[in-house]
DNA sequence: AGTTTTTCTTGTCATATGGCAAGTTTTATT
DNA sequence: AATAAAACTTGCCATATGACAAGAAAAACT
């Protein structure tokens, strides 16, 4: 386990001392996750979660309609979690799905336990974390009340440019509410400004 | 501290042996709010959480037009928090404000982490109560997408029926990411079903 | 009880976004 | 390279919801 290691930079800003990071990052494993292969799959219980080195994975629902909706974006660097799923131990509505070849770092619900009720500050990391996810959320889905569908993108942009450059267009209209047509449509407005 | 706490429904169903309830209930204070009053206003930090014995409160944003958008309801028995601030230990750019005269049991911060890193059931509920915020923030954020304003709406009745019979019309309309005009005229739709 | 203020309703018209279907372009597959 | 499949664009028209303003009703205040 060397300085080098992919979550020294992931734990890098909490107030875990060397030995308390040295002994969380033992516990991850590396996997890879071919593109359009499922992390998790709807109806079932996560019993991990994963922090990415490299590629992009989506959440997504069915909703009553049949329709996919992306329900969040993920990159290098983020955590990808389903809260509900892996903390209440109940069966997901979501799916979760590698957009592309996908290097990622694993922890199991039980493992996760251990360090959460061991470690202090692994525990208020991972309250940060969560708290952190809730205000990403809370904030996406007041710009989904206040803004118009064009701010709505041009926030995605400027916040998740890497997103937006190596996702469908698909994905990125369900995200923001609306439809293909219709971000297709933005795309052009502002591409003539 | 006897049986009959109201404080004693909200811990009801954790695994908290009696005694930890006690000791976590002897920690509250009784705080009564008038109608209009704030319990937290934007740009300062949440010292604060509380439960709710009798009234009504809500959240609220004001957007970048100077819209105030209701973020959420709480009644009788709800956690009343704002999550990031709270826990972030940030400013909030929210506002909470009772709706109708209240009365609350609150917990501060300091305490709150005494209680979190000395009793772990109790940071076991705090942890569920949390990843229950955010379930239930997602699924109105879905909602806001898959659903037609009119659904939305029957699914507030529903799921708060005493929330939309006490409450104003235009606070329950931002709240479903609408105008009060249109949901005035939704209101006489299924009026007249 | 009377007055003011707030809340709710309703009309007219404007606009953002959706639905559908036909093309076009890009990407994947053999 | 040829073919198939997926992704993206564009046109036409439909519709949900918004903006604004005027009344009506209800609630708050003196």
């Amino acid at each position: 386990m060397t300085e080098q290691h992919f979550l020294n930079n992931v734990f890098g800003k909490t107030d875990m001392t060397k030995k308390e990071k040295e002994i969380a990052i033992s516990k991850f494993k590396q996997l890879t996750f071919e593109k359009n292969s499922f992390l998790l799959e709807e109806g079932k219980t996560a019993n991990h979660y994963w922090f990415i080195q490299s590629g992009f994975i989506r959440s997504y629902v069915i909703d009553t309609e049949g329709n996919d909706i992306t329900t969040n974006f993920f990159s290098v660097g983020d955590i990808v979690i389903d809260w509900p799923s892996f903390f209440l131990r109940n069966p997901t509505r979501e799916n979760i799905q590698a957009l592309s070849d996908c290097v990622c770092w694993q922890l199991d619900f039980e493992t996760f336990q251990e360090l959460f009720h061991s470690i202090r500050n692994f525990r208020e990391q991972g309250r940060t974390t969560l708290v952190s996810s809730y205000f990403a959320l809370k904030r996406h889905s007041i710009s989904m009340i206040a803004d118009q569908a064009k701010d709505r993108y041009l926030r995605l942009v400027k916040e998740k440019p890497h997103v937006v450059q190596n996702v469908s267009l698909k994905h990125i209209a369900t995200f923001l509410g609306i439809t293909d047509t219709s971000l297709s449509r933005i795309r052009k407005e502002i591409a003539s400004e």
